[in-house]
DNA sequence: CTAGGGTTAG
C-alpha cells in the first residue's frame, strides 16, 4: 500500500531530541512475558519541579453541548486563557503529579505544540513520574501525524510491558498510528486484541481502511460495527462516506445518507461536505448541489467539494463562479481549492482564467504551487492543444515532474494526434517511471492508429520483457443494489445474448442516423470488420446496454469505467442517448460524461 | 488529564 502524499509531506524535524528507547520490531509475535525486556526510557532534561496535587485546568468551564453533534472538542472547549497562561500556572505549581503533567501535556498536544508536549514528557521522567495511559494517549497521536512508526512502536512496546495495551484510548491511538503509517495489518492486530471496543476504536480502524484505500473493507467493518450494536457517531459517518465516493457506490452512499438524517447529523459540516463529495463522485451532481445549497455554514472544504464536483461534471463555468463566490464571502481558498478551480478550467479550456488563478496563488494568497497545480496547468495546456507550450511548461517546473504529469501531456498528444511529440514525452515518462502501463498502452494505440505496426510490435516486446500486462478495461453499473461488472470483450455475463441483440438493433438505427465507427483507436492489426466487432465489445457499451435493457424507459443510466472512455464509444453513446431517449452518465477515470439527446456535457472537449 | 473525522488524485 502506498503512503499518501499527505503523509509524506509532514515534516519530521519535531521528533529530534525525543527518544523512546526500546528494542526493535517483532514484539507482536512474543508472548507477553518476553515483552518485559522492552524498556522505555525518556531522555531527561536537567531541570525539574516538585510534585503537586491539583489540576491546572480546574478553572476550565464545562463543555456545552453543541446542536446534537459530537464534535464538541474543537468548537466548545474554549480555554479561558491561552496555553501560555496555563503553562505559567503549571510552572509555579509547587507540587506536580501525573495528572497535572497529563493535563499540560494534553493541552500542548491539542494546541498543536508537539515539541512542548514531548518536552513535558521528558521533564516528567526527571521527577520519577511514569507516563500512564493518559499521557501516552495524548502523545501517540503526535507520532500518527508525523508518521513515525518507530517511535509509535516504542510506545507500543512500553504499554505492553506496563500491561495497559488493552486500554481503549491507547488501543484507538495505536490503531490510528499504524494506519497512518500505512501499516493497516498492524492496526487490525491491535484492534483484534481489544476486548473492550467503543465507537472510537471501531472507527479508528474504519478510518484507517479508508486512509489506506481499502474502501470495501472500510464498509464491511462499518457494517460489522453496526451489527455489533455500536452506534456510529458523527465522526464515523464522515469517515465511511468517502469510501462510497471512491467506489462510486451510490446505493450505499444513499443508505448512509439516510442513516445520517435519522441520526440527526444532517447539519454537521464534516458530514455534509463528505456527502456533497460522495454524491458528485457517484454521478449525482444535482443531489450534491442540493445538499450544498442547504448548508448553513460553509468552509473552504465544503466550497472545494462542490467546486470539484462541478469541475468533474464538466460545468467549468459554474465551478469558476462558485470559486469567485467563495472568495466574495470571505472564505480563503487553500491549496486544494486551487486544485479544484484549476481542474475546472482544464475541463472546459479556460486557459487565461487558469493562468490568473495559478499566479494569484503566490501573489495574493501566499500559497506555494505544488505538483498538483503544475499538473493541472500542464493538463489544461495540453487539452487546449497547446502541446509545445505544455511541454516547455513541464520542463521548466520548479518541482521535479513525475510520470503522471508527463502522462497527462501524453494523452493530450494522443487526442491531438501529435505522434512526434508523443514519442518525446513517452521517453521522458520511461526515464522516471519505466513501468508506466498507461504510457505503453497510449503509445501502442498511437502507433496503431498511424499504421506503424512495426514500432508497436517493438514496444509490445519491451512491455513483455518487463513482464507488464495491460490492465483490462472494465465498466460497472449498479442494478437493484448489485454491481454488475463488464470486461472488454468478455461474454460471460448471463445477459450477454440480450445485450448483443439490443446493441445490434441500436446499431442499425445509429447507422441510419449517420454513425460511422471510428476504428482508429483499435490496437490490433486486423481488418476493418473485425475492428468494428472489437468496438462492439467495449466494456462501457456493454454496461450501458445492460442498464437500458433492465430499467424502465426514461431511467438515468450510470456507468463507471476504470480507464478513459474510448473515442468511438463516446460517439456511440451519444447516439444511444438520443435513440433510447435516456440520460446516460459515464464516469471514467478523470471526469463525468453526461449524455443526453445526442450530446455530451463535455462538449467533446476531454 | 486521554483516542477516531470532511475537500486534490494519476
Amino acid at each position: 500500500m502506498e503512503v499518501s502524499n499527505q503523509m509524506l509531506h509532514r515534516p519530521v524535524s519535531i521528533l529530534q531530541g525525543v527518544s523512546f528507547v526500546c528494542g526493535n520490531a517483532s514484539f507482536w509475535e512474543m508472548p507477553r512475558s518476553q515483552c518485559v525486556s522492552f524498556c522505555f526510557e525518556i531522555v531527561y532534561d536537567d531541570d525539574g519541579f516538585e510534585i503537586c496535587v491539583g489540576n491546572v485546568f480546574d478553572e476550565m468551564p464545562q463543555r456545552t453541548s453543541n446542536s446534537g453533534d459530537e464534535d464538541v472538542k474543537a468548537e466548545t472547549c474554549i480555554m479561558p486563557f491561552g496555553i501560555d497562561s496555563v503553562r505559567r500556572v503549571f510552572e509555579v505549581m509547587p507540587r506536580k503529579d501525573v495528572v497535572s503533567y497529563n493535563t499540560i501535556i494534553a493541552g500542548y498536544a491539542q494546541s498543536g505544540m508537539y515539541e512542548d508536549a514531548l518536552r513535558m514528557v521528558r521533564e516528567m521522567g526527571t521527577t520519577d513520574l511514569k507516563p500512564d495511559s493518559f499521557t501516552l494517549s495524548s502523545v501517540l497521536p503526535i507520532f500518527s501525524e508525523y508518521v513515525d512508526v518507530i517511535k509509535g512502536k516504542e510506545i507500543h512496546g512500553y504499554v505492553i510491558r506496563k500491561g495497559i495495551d488493552s486500554d481503549v484510548y491507547i488501543g484507538s491511538s495505536l490503531v490510528d498510528m499504524y494506519a497512518k503509517s500505512a501499516r493497516i495489518e498492524d492496526s487490525e492486530r491491535v484492534f483484534s486484541r481489544l476486548y473492550c471496543r467503543d465507537g472510537i476504536s471501531w472507527n479508528s480502524l474504519v478510518a484507517g481502511y479508508v486512509q489506506n484505500g481499502r474502501y470495501n473493507e472500510a464498509l464491511r467493518l462499518f457494517r460489522q460495527m453496526v451489527t455489533a450494536k455500536v452506534k456510529p457517531g458523527a465522526v464515523a459517518f464522515s469517515s465511511v462516506i468517502p469510501a462510497c465516493a471512491h467506489l462510486a457506490t451510490l446505493h450505499l452512499g444513499k443508505q448512509l445518507h439516510g442513516y445520517v438524517l435519522r441520526g440527526g447529523f444532517g447539519s454537521n459540516i464534516f458530514i455534509a461536505s463528505a456527502l456533497v463529495d460522495m454524491y458528485s463522485k457517484c454521478g449525482n451532481i444535482k443531489a450534491a448541489r442540493k445538499i450544498f445549497d442547504r448548508m448553513n455554514v460553509l468552509d473552504e472544504v465544503s466550497w472545494t467539494a462542490i467546486i470539484m464536483g462541478h469541475a468533474l461534471h464538466g460545468h467549468g463555468h459554474e465551478a469558476v463562479s462558485l470559486f469567485e463566490e467563495m472568495k466574495r464571502q470571505g472564505v480563503k481558498p487553500n491549496q486544494v481549492a486551487f486544485v479544484a478551480v484549476l481542474t475546472a478550467c482544464s475541463h472546459v479550456g479556460l486557459v487565461d482564467e487558469a493562468w490568473g488563478y495559478f499566479n494569484s496563488m503566490t501573489k495574493v494568497y501566499g500559497l506555494n504551487q505544488e505538483l498538483e497545480h503544475y499538473a493541472a496547468v500542464a493538463d489544461l495546456l495540453g487539452r487546449a492543444g497547446k502541446l509545445e507550450e505544455a511541454y516547455n511548461f513541464i520542463s521548466k517546473m520548479c518541482v521535479e515532474p513525475t510520470g503522471s504529469v508527463w502522462s497527462t501531456l501524453l494523452s493530450s498528444c494522443s487526442v491531438h494526434k501529435n505522434l512526434e511529440l508523443a514519442e518525446k514525452v513517452a521517453e521522458k515518462i520511461f526515464t522516471v517511471d519505466s513501468e508506466n502501463m498507461g504510457a505503453y498502452v497510449l503509445m501502442c494505440n498511437m502507433y496503431a492508429s498511424n499504421g506503424r505496426w512495426k514500432e508497436m510490435a517493438k514496444l509490445r516486446l519491451r512491455m513483455r520483457k518487463k513482464g507488464l500486462r495491460k490492465k483490462p478495461a472494465c465498466s460497472w453499473i449498479e442494478m437493484k443494489n448489485k454491481t454488475h461488472g463488464f470486461v472488454s470483450g468478455d461474454r460471460s455475463h448471463p445477459s450477454m445474448d440480450k445485450i448483443n441483440e439490443f446493441l445490434k438493433a441500436v446499431m442499425e438505427q445509429m447507422e441510419k442516423e449517420g454513425y460511422v465507427a471510428d476504428t482508429s483507436g483499435v490496437l490490433h492489426d486486423v481488418d476493418e470488420e473485425h475492428k468494428r466487432e472489437l468496438l462492439f465489445g467495449h466494456s462501457e457499451r456493454l454496461a450501458v446496454a445492460f442498464g437500458i435493457i433492465n430499467t424502465e424507459p426514461g431511467t438515468t443510466i450510470r456507468v463507471t469505467k476504470n480507464i478513459r472512455i474510448c473515442t468511438d464509444c463516446h460517439v456511440a453513446i451519444k447516439f444511444i442517448s438520443k435513440i433510447t431517449e435516456r440520460e446516460i452518465i459515464v464516469r471514467d477515470n478523470s471526469r463525468f460524461h453526461h449524455f443526453n439527446r445526442g450530446n455530451c456535457s463535455c462538449g467533446d472537449y476531454w
